[in-house]
RNA sequence: CGCGGGAUGGAGCAGCCAGGUAGCUCGUCAGGCUCAUAACCUGAAGGUCAGAGGUUCAAAUCCUCUUCCCGCAA
């Protein structure tokens, strides 16, 4: 099968093996540019375009893919396997092969269309998320669903850990999807878009804790957006305003205090929430390291937390 | 050269602006108290104050340079 690999993100690696080690080999890779990464801003490519170099995989880098869209054609493609690749594909690339195109997302479709799908399974407090593999269409993360695999959700889950064992689940789903495409037995399954949502690619800011929302929905996003896009919070110390990162884990406790309050009772750096209150075990002060929040009390003393 | 914070015994910090015996909260070790404890009391060890140069009678502190860490931004 003349097949044609499109993916940027860590999260499709496993999934760009398996086709490396058991075919189909993949004629070509297509991801982004090279980026400046960093507080250098060094240029660093994608990891699955070293690999693809390294097992002598032609890759493509294209601002916008629709400028080699005669490329891949003239590679005559059966079928293009999307997966984590950042960028919207036009028509004239939906039609360009002559088989399918099909995309492998790491929710279960209709739930979480779009880029930060992995954190909001956590976010949601959901108890399963999974691979789906579907056909491409022009409206994001929309198409016809040819088949899901499913895993459960941890309660110390992060987004780092879901991330990799969804990685890790991708390979089967992809190979049982190009096994029923080529046998001609893939269902076209259409999505309940009633029943969809749309999570939009995360930001910094968005990582910015809300003290007045529950201790249970403050500590599951805490674990969703660990290691991107991190969430942080300001503490008064001594009047002044230091910017603060949350780590997970942290504990929801039934104590009372008010949202954004501060207990150091016992060592422990308890925060009032909404509802509940949250013991942080991990947090890192601006222009600092990591450090426990024990170590962090010793030589610090937050007035209170603000959102 | 994008903006900014930081480097002080094992950990986290103060001291720096207005130079002049190394401080705080812990940890470690020893002893004590207690039925007992992550509690309490007493004592001890442990630091060329990131490195180099300069100013000065005297530098953690002032000036210059270097290395490393980090937040923002991208």
């Amino acid at each position: 099968m003349r097949l044609i690999f499109i993916a940027t993100g860590d999260i499709a690696l496993p999934s760009f093996r398996h086709l490396l080690e058991n075919g189909p080999r993949p004629l070509a890779l297509v991801t982004q540019p090279d980026k400046p990464v960093g507080r250098h801003q060094v240029l660093t490519p994608p990891a699955i375009k070293v690999e693809a170099l390294a097992a002598g995989i032609p890759v493509y880098q294209p601002e916008k893919i629709g400028d080699i869209t005669a490329v891949l054609a003239a590679l005559d493609p059966e079928i293009l396997v999307v997966m984590a690749y950042g960028q919207i594909l036009r028509k004239n690339i939906l039609t360009l092969a002559s088989k399918a195109i099909i995309n492998l997302h790491a929710s279960l479709l209709p739930k979480y269309r779009g880029a930060a799908c992995i954190q909001a399974a956590i976010d949601a407090g959901d108890a399963e998320t999974g691979i789906t593999a579907m056909h491409v269409v022009r409206e994001l993360d929309a198409g016809d669903v040819i088949l899901m695999k499913s895993i459960p959700i941890a309660p110390d889950e992060t987004g780092g850990t879901l991330h990799d064992r969804l990685a890790d689940l991708s390979p089967a789903v992809l190979a049982e999807a190009l096994a029923q495409l080529a046998a001609g037995t893939a269902p076209r399954l259409p999505q309940d878009d009633a029943a969809s949502s749309y999570i939009p690619k995360l930001e910094r800011d968005h990582g910015k804790i809300d003290w007045s929302q529950d201790a249970a929905a403050i500590e599951r996003r805490i674990r969703a957006y660990d290691p991107w896009p991190g969430t942080y919070t300001t503490a008064i110390e001594g009047g002044k305003e230091k910017r603060l990162k949350i780590f997970p884990p942290a504990t929801v406790v039934p104590q009372f205090l008010a949202p954004g309050e501060i207990s150091t009772a016992d060592g422990l750096l308890t925060v009032g929430c909404g509802k509940d209150s949250l013991v942080i075990t991990t947090l890192q002060p601006e222009g600092s390291k990591r450090m426990p929040a024990s170590d962090y009390l010793h030589g610090r003393k937050p007035q209170a937390f603000k959102n």
